[in-house]
DNA sequence: AACTATTTTTTGGCTTGCCTAAAAAATAGT
DNA sequence: ACTATTTTTTAGGCAAGCCAAAAAATAGTT
């Protein structure tokens, strides 16, 4: 397990990994297991021992056997310029070449490896420096730092309530197309006309006048910023 | 040597050895030696042997061994679409992103392979369908078909013809940096002065009244449209 | 504490793509 | 027609990534 003085440049594998392991530990403070990074990744728990290892003897995570993984300081660098990238390349392909927000991940996940540092910055620009991708995620600056934003579940809104829909926690193209179908695009405003906790779904007026009851699943997948009513 | 019925999905690397072949051919009748393919791959002789193997079986050449290759009709068919891609991306990088004409090379050659039908008809789309590429190459349409234009190298012109630069023989970041110094871009019209036939150097006039010495070399390597005087 | 179920790692093996060294075939020169 | 040279292929190996199956460690239960 030696260290790694110099910076190495990775495999598309090894940048996929340190991503499953930043997606798996970015909210939680336990390391990811084994396991399930082998589920995030689709592949054998076996293929990931031995990553793990070459990732470790890069000095780009922390591991122990038997205790899971967690990114080091190189690591949570790397996979945050990654996600950067992955945000940056989404909006390019929504806003200027008119992909719908359902359609672009898949392409996003190839961009995101491509390397040049002045790409990256050129784009960025040529995008007006967006602060948020197509499905409401926050796109970390140049050095890594993530905008804040006030914003909540729809299903914690009391009735009465207004909100506008700034962002989706569920990715699944499924659900993107069922919310397309209803408009309940980024930037609608919705009111929480009644509702029904034993289910967790809730009927909400949408600015047209149409009243659409939510179920469970679309009340907590959905962010809102809390408005002024 | 069983022929494959589905197409497979080629590597990257595959994909590489198909535009070098494409590269090798493209103006020759004779097939491509393995030995001009190790070169222009900067790979090992033996390892293009192994790959045209795995070519052949996949049936995007034709190879018989000690006689070099030529792509068949559907490994023509994919280089072609490379090339669409490599120079739809130039465009990008240059047109929307601001690059220099000497920059981009090696950034197509990354995005080149991003695999999605519809991002590269959007992005024609996007770019409006140029036809032709920052260094003044065509760029195939979705069918393959190049673009036919009338050009002739600047060398073949005689004393007091006038032509517009459309276009580099060379790519070489350094010929075209050299280029830009003088202000020789595309679209730029010159006049030959006067041609030193015993080194095939001419001497110019610019737009702007400049009269410059142009090499061999450079006379050489810059395509023009002869313009009626 | 002992047993069991689960998780993780190890082991051995596969493919891709590359290498060097050596053999074989083609080409060129006499 | 024979030899020397060049080109190409074969043979044998190596590293990256992947897998299934066996072994080891951990965690949960009694």
């Amino acid at each position: 397990m030696k260290k790694q003085t110099s910076a190495p440049r990775l495999s598309i594998a090894e940048e996929n990994y340190l991503k499953a392991i930043y997606k798996l530990t970015e909210h939680s403070e336990r390391p990811a297991a084994t396991t399930a990074i082998a589920e995030q990744m689709q592949t054998a728990a076996a293929s990931v021992t031995d990553m793990l290892k070459r990732l470790a003897d890069k000095g780009l995570i922390h591991y122990e056997r038997y205790k899971g993984v967690s990114l080091s300081d190189e690591g949570l660098r790397l996979a945050t310029h990654l996600v950067r990238k992955h945000r940056l390349w989404e909006v390019f392909l929504v806003d200027k070449l008119g992909f719908g927000w359902d359609k672009v991940h898949d392409i996003a996940e190839q961009l995101e490896h491509i390397r040049s540092p002045e790409l990256v910055e050129r784009l960025d620009e040529f995008l007006g420096r967006p602060r948020f991708d197509p499905h409401g995620d926050p796109i970390p600056d140049a050095e890594g730092q993530f905008a804040e934003r006030q914003q909540i579940l729809l299903c914690k809104l009391t009735e009465g309530q207004q909100g506008v829909i700034v962002g989706v926690a569920e990715h699944a193209p499924s659900f993107l197309q069922f919310l397309d179908k209803l408009s309940l695009v980024l930037g609608t405003c919705l009111e929480v006309v009644e509702r029904f906790d034993f289910d967790d779904s809730m009927k909400v007026r949408l600015p047209d006048g149409r009243e659409v009851l939510l179920s469970s699943k679309v009340t907590h997948n959905l962010f809102v910023q809390k408005q002024p009513v």
